[in-house]
DNA sequence: ATTCTACCCTGCAAGC
DNA sequence: TGCTTGCAGGGTAGAA
């Protein structure tokens, strides 16, 4: 479900309705997720205040009075403000009531596949062992062709994967990385060390392009994904290439290509990207 | 050291 | 109608 975009969507739309409020119990409903969640994370975060709500790649920061909870929403995972009366749906695995809510009296974690995480963080993020090999934030400075060009040196796995590579740059999926490639005209299979520093200059701002648009239109909705207000993302009506493999490539209206690139769905098109 | 594959899990759509 | 198969926006561990 989410990549960056989408992740921050969630960061955006929560943030009113919890940074201020204070965890009165966290009920772990469910604890298989990625990682086990640990079990007593109630009696670590109970009465502690969330002083904001950070991002950093795909993962969700709740920096608390002392330490931070880190959450990732793998495939298909949200977080939904709920009314304390409210019915428990089927895969909600984790329930983390607030205090100072009037009618939104519970954060729920919800994630049918589990491929999402929790973990409590006692330091700052960045020391956190999944947090601490991630690359540059594609929107921060330091993001550039020539990050990319210097990082790809004698890489020989293909373009794609190297751009999907949270040591390399963070948060770009499956969706944007097909996106971007099509926008900088690189073939996804191209060895990323056999791209040349233009084309990492026209990547990185395609890059940068592509998820500040999606940003700005709530993300992506395949299939499920919502803001936390319930209401869905719109990029998908942007999308270049993603989802429409078989039809015309809008820039020279050739038949997009559908291969699969490291078990993964990658369409392109074989004439605007070599 | 890099790079590939298999796997974690459920839900949905397509095909038979 | 019901079964099987494959695919889905993520990332890791372990093998090659």
């Amino acid at each position: 479900m989410p990549e960056l975009p989408e992740v921050e969507t969630v960061r955006r739309g929560l943030s009113p309705g919890v940074v201020g409020h204070r965890i009165v119990h966290v009920d772990v409903r469910e604890p298989r997720l990625r990682w086990p969640v640990a079990e007593d994370l109630g009696q670590v975060l109970g009465g502690r205040r969330i002083r904001s709500l950070q991002r950093r790649s795909k993962y969700l920061l709740f920096e608390l009075e002392r330490g931070w909870l880190i959450s990732h929403l793998g495939m298909s995972g949200t977080w939904r403000l709920v009314a304390a009366s409210a019915a428990w749906l089927p895969h909600d695995h984790v329930v983390i009531g607030l205090e100072g809510s009037a009618d939104r009296a519970a954060l729920v974690y919800n994630d049918p596949r589990r491929f999402g995480s929790l973990h409590y963080h006692d330091g700052a993020p960045a020391g956190h062992w999944l947090i601490a090999g991630i690359g540059p934030e594609p929107l921060d400075a330091g993001f550039d062709g020539a990050y990319l060009h210097a990082a790809a040196r004698g890489v020989r796995r293909p373009v794609k994967h190297f751009l999907m590579d949270a040591g390399i740059v963070a948060g770009v999926g499956n969706i944007y990385a097909c996106e971007s490639l099509h926008h900088s005209g690189i073939h996804p299979h191209r060895h990323a060390g056999r791209v040349s520093r233009r084309r990492y200059d026209a990547l990185a701002s395609a890059v940068r392009r592509v998820l500040t648009a999606a940003i700005a239109q709530g993300g992506t909705t395949l299939r499920d994904f919502a803001g936390a207000d319930g209401t869905p993302g719109y990029f998908q009506i942007d999308l270049d290439v993603y989802g429409r493999g078989g039809q015309p490539c809008r820039r020279c209206g050739r038949t997009l290509l559908d291969s699969r690139l490291g078990g993964r769905t990658t369409v392109y098109c074989g004439h605007c990207q070599r």
